[in-house]
DNA sequence: CGAAAGATTGCCT
DNA sequence: GGCAATCTTTCGT
């Protein structure tokens, strides 16, 4: 496959954030569906050119990466390291596991398989924003991930949403089957 | 300083 | 399937 990042730890590191649980303000979701960014030298990732934005990215792994998309939504990610090489992964899904009245009463008249199916969405259902930016997520207080699943869930792959470069790239990773994983769009400029 | 793009979403036809 | 909403960040002049 084509290797635009050169760091197959990233994908180590998507594929072992499935199954674990991500706890946000009030509600947590079981990830189900991620998306790995190779940093410095994958064209699609915010690190590719350094900016203020994506400082953080270039910080020791294990922070939260929050960003404003489309001036609406927020989106999150795993700054997964190592240092300097600014690798990320984008969590694009989920199953609410806990305060789902919570999580309903953030994304009103949404069906519970909906609530955090889709990345936007996800940080909305958890209340995540710009305020989260930086939190460390190995700390037990706060926003923060839990302990890898007991069982490997069973992992499908495909290209990653809404990037218009590196497209074809099959980096975009989820549980196979599972119903909270959300509609694969590509990038009309893709 | 103006312009264009964007790791999206939901509603429209 | 197509497109508008919405606004911050980034890039070009």
């Amino acid at each position: 496959m084509s290797d635009p990042g050169g760091t197959p730890e990233v994908v180590e590191r998507a594929r072992g954030l499935l199954g674990r649980v991500l706890h946000g303000h009030g509600a947590a979701v079981r990830i189900t569906e991620v998306e790995a960014y190779g940093g410095v030298l994958d064209p699609a990732s915010h690190a590719y050119t350094r900016t203020p934005r994506s400082e953080i990215m270039y910080a020791p792994a294990w922070r939260l990466y929050v960003y404003r998309s489309y001036g609406m939504h927020f989106c999150a990610n795993v700054v997964t390291g190592p240092t300097e090489t600014a690798s990320a992964v984008l969590v694009r899904a989920g199953e609410v596991v806990e305060g789902i009245e919570v999580a309903r009463s953030r994304r009103p008249g949404v069906k519970d398989v909906m609530l955090a199916r889709g990345p936007g969405n996800l940080a909305r259902a958890l209340g995540l924003s710009l305020d989260d930016l930086g939190a460390e997520l190995l700390t037990p207080e706060g926003v923060r991930l839990g302990d890898p699943p007991d069982t490997d869930p069973r992992i499908s792959c495909g290209p990653r949403v809404g990037v218009s470069k590196a497209a074809d790239v099959p980096w975009r990773f989820w549980v196979t089957g599972d119903p909270t994983v959300s509609a694969y769009r590509r990038s009309p400029r893709a």
